[in-house]
DNA sequence: ACCTGAACACCGTTCAAGT
DNA sequence: ACCTGAACACCGTTCAAGT
């Protein structure tokens, strides 16, 4: 008996718990079926396939981010975001590919726009969080074996100055885009 | 009879045509070897596994970029990375998941360096075309969909602005950076 | 409304054995 | 040096049927 019965919510949430223990490569249906005590197939009845499984992971990720920072300024949101993205394992891959096939809430770029009032710089600046922070997981994934401590989630100092100092030129573009 | 013998070389020309054909998710090794002529099993003979096939891929991907353009300035050079990762389907994401494994050469991210003196804010830039292009290049096979037209592997005019504007950006914040 | 059982059409990878 | 044959341990997804 399987006693539970389950819901999106419920699902996506244990997803996303998955998806922080073993990471992305290992995050599959059988898998999370197993945990929730439950046929793989009975996933399909809450999500129409493992793609929009991970939308609503990705939108979980996010969803800490605020869609309107009235008076955030852009190194706030910026950061916001990318901390977001760093809080769970593989959070950057996760988003990056639902975002690249159009899926997901449009929170984070939303948030950009708003504060940067330019459409394509704050699209192109998603694009460079998304690559770097990614990359930053990586590079925290492949030290973490070996390391055999704690596998911590905050970038190194050196990371952290680069990413503000590309964020500050995001911010310089933005106007000279505008006046095309 | 198989009648052909392969070698990396060949293994992965192969492999470079089929991702251009049927794109990253469906390029198998099954699929792969079935081309070849192969058995499946024969592919690990000159591959220790699918993540180095890739890799070599990947390198074949970014082979036309110059490691040193003693003459060539910024834009040049990251609009020769671009259009080589442009030059295939899925190019980006393939060289991508290379890049954040820590494999394939380093050939593009070292050209960045070399014309922009700054380590951190080249592999930054390496980060935006990176997440930018694959962006690009998901929205492009996305429009191929219903279109049933020449799947063209131009970018739009819009995200080609953008594409510069972000570099000249990254140009200015290398000496920002330096000055720690 | 939510799930089971069973099947379909695949995967990457290993390894002894062949030529 | 390069490949076959066979197996292992998996995948995502569909669909009739159950409660």
């Amino acid at each position: 008996m399987s006693s539970v019965r389950h819901d999106r919510e419920s699902v996506s949430a244990l997803a996303l718990d998955l998806l922080d223990r073993v990471g992305l490569p290992d995050l599959s249906m059988r898998r999370l079926a197993a945990e929730l005590d439950v046929q793989p197939s009975a996933l399909y009845w809450h999500f129409g396939s493992k793609q929009e499984l991970l939308a609503a992971v990705s939108d979980r990720i996010l969803a800490g981010v605020p869609e309107r920072g009235p008076e955030a300024d852009l190194p706030t949101v910026a950061s916001g975001i990318r901390d977001a993205l760093l809080a769970y394992r593989d959070g950057a891959e996760v988003v990056m590919s639902t975002h690249a096939l159009g899926l997901g809430d449009a929170r984070a770029p939303g948030a950009l726009r708003a504060v940067l009032g330019d459409d394509a710089a704050a699209d192109a600046l998603f694009a460079f969080i998304l690559g770097h922070t990614m990359l930053v997981q990586q590079r925290m994934h492949a030290q973490s074996v070996g390391a055999a401590e704690s596998p911590d989630h905050d970038p190194s100092p050196d990371a952290d100055r680069v990413f503000h100092a590309a964020v500050r030129a995001f911010a310089a573009i933005s106007p000279a885009v505008r006046s095309r």
